[in-house]
DNA sequence: AAATTTGTTTAGAGAAGTTCTAAACTGTTG
DNA sequence: CAACAGTTTAGAACTTCTCTAAACAAATTT
């Protein structure tokens, strides 16, 4: 089923990954595809890894978390701690919050607008602030 | 300097164990006090167990983490995880949020008069809402 | 287009944090 | 105080993630 597509190139993921000053190398388009064809979705780097070899492209686990990193960094992905133990990332790289379902370990998403944050305090003084994460913990009834 | 106080057994913290059905153990007893006696504050398993080293309470390490969830589970600390790699341990157990240093990897309190939330979803259906946690991610300027 | 340079990938070792195991121990109960 | 059930312990094991150094591939130079 699932085949690797070498020849189209995606134009949009070369010049994300041209402006991150990252080398458009297999392993980084095949990832990037992937990941612009998932949709806002939620994963760990090993789900990615198992994701990669199901759709047969061939990478290490060293170099699925250097990608998941340097497309972090690039601003390409979003980190998400929730859990201890192990890291989630995200696709959805818009302003948005989460739900956490303990009991599965999984995340949904909560679109921006539908957390209301009336009001913050000042970030301690000589910093400033990055991000706000709003986690809702939910379990089941 | 810290010497250990094996005379005093703190009526509270008794209880406290009982109520979670948790026999007092030297062990429990130990760590219940010196969480007592530090104040509201974030702190991972190895820093307890240093902790307690320094205090002179020989504990191992898995006693240490056993400790940490089954007070956790009682309700005596709250387990916040912000940053991979590593849980921290709150002993402020009432309605409040966080900031994290995201360069030195430290946590301080916010009073949850100090967030206002104005609104927020729904839960899932089949779900409740079991924590709303909020975390300010400031960084140096 | 070959040669050189520099950045990238890889397997496997290594590190860090946490959990497991089974034997020894301790608090509780009868 | 004996017997039971829960607890602690050291160390092994496990999981997630990072490091290392050698092989490799993309970019650059010639």
């Amino acid at each position: 089923m699932a085949s690797i597509q070498k020849s189209r190139p995606y134009a949009p993921v070369l010049d994300r990954l041209k402006q991150a000053g990252l080398r458009p190398t297999r392993q980084r388009i095949a990832l990037a595809k992937l990941l612009c064809d998932a949709g806002d979705c939620h994963f760990t780097a090993e789900q990615l890894h198992a994701k990669a070899a199901a759709a047969g492209v061939r990478v290490s686990l060293a170099t699925i978390y250097n990608t998941l990193h340097q497309f972090t960094h690039a601003g390409l992905l979003r980190e998400i701690v929730v859990s201890p133990g192990s890291s989630y990332f995200d696709t959805n790289i818009s302003d948005h919050h989460h739900f956490f379902f303990e009991g599965r370990g999984e995340l949904s998403d909560i679109a921006g607008d539908d957390v209301v944050i009336a009001s913050l305090p000042q970030p301690p003084s000589g910093t400033t602030v990055d991000r706000v994460d709003v986690v809702i913990r939910v379990k089941n009834i």
